[in-house]
DNA sequence: ATCAAACCTTTCCCCGGGGAAAAGTAAGGC
DNA sequence: GCCTTACTTTTCCCCGGGGAAAGGTTTGAT
């Protein structure tokens, strides 16, 4: 019957996955034609395939990539519906950050919109004069992952300022001594992957759970440093003012650097943002 | 001066732009190093080329293309600041619909995760049974034009309501007649450059301002038809069933077909969207 | 039977880099 | 002068298709 001989122009249009992306899932292995003419290379689609089409349009709609799907797809056929349902909150993860990244960049192209001719204003940032100057050696708790930057150093911050401020630490009064900071100990900027440690200066008799998070002590350094006012994706101007000061004064600078947050994302407009960048630095 | 001969590793920590994009940025020209040491190939920057590299790195950010993060900087040199205005508001718009299509995926997700163990509810969809009908003829306000998918077909939809209720037309006593529906002229699935036309149907004495609006006559058609319940992105369930049972009853499909929307996403759940799709069939 | 139109095939280039490999080079220490 | 380490270079493959070209096939009409 021609009804299961459905050639791949037809059989777009009924699962609306384009030509395209029929070959590619034929050559992936994701949804390969029931038959193929082995002289002309026709491929020829059956009527029950249509389902499986429709499952990876689902899938790929909502952000997963082939081989996540192809995942899926196994564990939905095997009745694994909880290697779904574990996809489906990292997928969901995802889709949260993915979301307020680019709310972020809505604010900001609606803020460079508004006042009208004003249009570079986002260029403006403020970057204070560098300073060298003795950081003395701090007790911190501190916490080490590698991971994407911006959503690492976000989890890394709450899960410090959790542990800090549970029950049984603010009964044995501990207190924080300093701004939490960031050291980066990566040498090339990576936005996944980085090596990133999140430090916070306390006092007192401190107790951890988490594993992998340790109390110790930051050793005192010589940096050069500089108090930055801005939203956060504009630091990297923080940065050209103290590499361009140790090039100028002939200093060495040494990993890892280190950022401290003087107010709370959450708290204050992008724009208001403080934030001051330190670097190790020693004579050359 | 040794200051402005920074090799590109330095430069990337500078401006926190990875030697990857640094090298991708030489070859399309937006940040071509000072100085290149033609026999050994290294690349030289300067200090001034920091700044250059800030803004490529923040209309980057933005979500601007190489391509248009090129000319933005070239806009930018000359002064141009009309031109990037209308680049932001174009970008800010796209980053809107990015926003919402995320968000819809957000609650699809929220959904399937929330009653755990159901997690492929997400594939339930009802489809009614196909049925053979006569359309009649209808005098529609429409307009044609080729675009993105969903967003041309939400604009127009906008547009064409925006022009029923305009007072001109509520003076003239214009009524709708039936829902407003979407003309699919393309035989294949096209996610970009799709022709879609948007009717309404309407009687009275109707005007226009727009140039490419049109009031006519859609024919009277025969056509099988499904009315399918759920997310749109789950529609081509309804056009399974079509192509199908015109498979079965040895039917020829026509262009275009028709989908008819019932009602407003902007006031129903997703799930209760409720869409007619209808395809002219002829005697083969 | 023939011809054109519509349909199908493959291959190559494009986006914006990340990752890795193979190889040449610079700089500091002995 | 040599060695090691750190740095740099290039090239190739990857994501998920869109677009286009060059060529073979099927179908329907005459």
């Amino acid at each position: 019957m021609s009804v299961d001989q459905i050639p791949i122009g037809k059989f777009s249009l009924m699962t609306r996955l384009s030509q395209k992306a029929l070959r590619l899932y034929d050559r992936k292995g994701l949804l390969v034609p029931e038959e193929k003419d082995s002289f002309t290379g026709y491929r020829y689609y059956t009527v029950p395939q249509i389902e499986q089409g429709m499952k990876i349009k689902t899938f790929t709609f909502l952000g997963f990539s082939l081989e996540e799907t192809s995942m899926l797809l196994d564990a939905e056929s095997a009745g694994n519906y909880e290697f779904i349902e574990n996809c489906f909150r990292k997928r969901l993860d995802e889709v949260r950050l993915e979301v307020g990244k680019l709310q972020n960049i809505e604010g900001i192209l609606q803020g460079a919109c508004k006042h009208s001719g004003k249009v570079m204003e986002i260029f403006k940032m403020s970057v204070t004069e560098p300073v060298l100057k003795e950081v003395p050696e701090m007790r911190v708790i501190s916490k080490r992952e590698k991971g994407n930057f911006v959503e690492t150093i976000g989890r890394l911050i709450s899960e410090i300022c959790a542990c800090v401020s549970s029950p049984e630490n603010q009964r044995n009064r501990v207190k924080t001594t300093g701004p939490i900071m960031f050291l980066c100990h990566d040498d090339e900027y990576k936005e996944t992957g980085a090596d990133i440690e999140i430090a916070l200066p306390v006092t007192g008799r401190i107790s951890v759970e988490d594993q992998k998070m340790e109390i110790k002590t930051l050793p005192a350094i010589r940096a050069v440093s500089v108090v930055y006012r801005g939203p956060y994706h504009g630091v990297e101007a923080a940065y050209n003012r103290l590499f361009s000061y140790t090039e100028e004064n002939n200093l060495k600078t040494v990993m890892p650097s280190r950022e401290l947050y003087f107010n709370d994302p959450a708290e204050v407009p992008e724009e208001e943002l403080m934030t001051e960048v330190q670097i190790q630095v020693i004579e050359k």
